[in-house]
DNA sequence: AAACCTCCCTGGGGGC
DNA sequence: TGCCCCCAGGGAGGTT
């Protein structure tokens, strides 16, 4: 499930070999994702150049001198390099072919995942992106800001970080981790976190997603980097399934519940409701 | 009005 | 082999 590490490690794989080239040609073979691809504009960009690309919280966008391809992985989406034409299989939705001869290919065999387009100035006007919260990475990302933004939510602290109009990129895994390091209970109410906890879990969020994306993500099933190789991460994760197994900590057994309709593993000994 | 809860899209994998 | 259920990101839309 791609979060910010996995988006990261996937931009670092594309850019080098897509930034400043000349699209030559585009195969769209599935319309279907999250939102229809919008094929006639993409069509468009035959003869285009990718000027840059960035990511977004858990977008990557591609800049070119028409317009911006917002792009976004959903739970199994997946970008990678060719080097030559490969024979696409079942889930390779869609090909760009650039001058130099790469090939981009998003497979996505759930298509949760969206391919879109715009063409406003500032790309991150779109509405999907320009309510998005701050980096998690940036300086802006701090325990004071999160005080501010918490002081009227009465819902869990782990739905609360998982909240992409708050801070992006920090999905189940590392939220579930985060929380583990920081010592705080997932379903304690956001309001209640003291200042000195919300430091913790700033500093937390900050040094597992650095680890991650050093480590080129984490790799449960699926994610493969863009050239085909998985993230070590998953040596590194201390909760995230492991329900069942004894604590790294105290070696009592690590507990399982559900918040928000997702799986949530914490230590009832270690991490304590405020 | 803002907060927040639930549903839903999809297909691979695990259990039986 | 096959069937059923579970899981997941996050927007849509409903309720409080």
């Amino acid at each position: 499930m791609p979060e910010l590490p996995e988006v990261e490690t996937t931009l670092r794989g594309i850019q080098p070999f897509i930034e400043n080239q000349t699209i030559e040609q585009l195969t769209i073979r599935v319309l279907r994702l999250r939102w229809p691809v919008p094929k006639k504009d993409l069509q468009k960009l035959i003869g285009c150049r990718v000027n840059q690309v960035k990511r977004r919280g858990k977008y990557l966008l591609l800049f070119t001198d028409l317009g911006t391809i917002i792009l976004h992985l959903g739970m199994s989406g997946r970008l990678r390099i060719l080097d030559s034409p490969v024979i696409a299989s079942k889930h390779d939705h869609i090909d760009i072919v650039f001058n130099n001869q790469c090939i981009l290919r998003f497979t996505d065999p759930r298509r949760f995942g969206a391919l879109l387009w715009t063409n406003e100035p500032n790309p991150l006007s779109h509405p999907l992106l320009k309510d998005l919260g701050v980096e998690p990475l940036s300086r802006y990302f701090t325990p004071r800001f999160l005080q501010r933004r918490l002081h009227n939510k009465r819902l869990a602290i782990k739905s609360a970080m998982m909240d992409q109009h708050i801070v992006v990129g920090v999905g189940n895994i590392y939220i579930t981790e985060a929380l583990f390091a920081a010592r705080i209970h997932p379903v304690t109410s956001a309001n209640n976190l003291s200042l000195a906890q919300l430091t913790q879990l700033v500093s937390a969020i900050k040094t597992i997603l650095r680890q991650a994306i050093k480590k080129g993500g984490t790799t449960l099933k699926d994610f493969l980097n863009t050239q085909g190789k998985p993230g070590y991460f998953s040596q590194t994760l201390k909760v995230y399934g492991r329900a069942g197994l004894p604590c790294l900590n105290c070696q009592k057994i690590l507990k399982s519940i559900r918040i928000g309709q997702r799986g949530t593993i914490y230590c009832s000994y270690c991490q304590l409701i405020t």
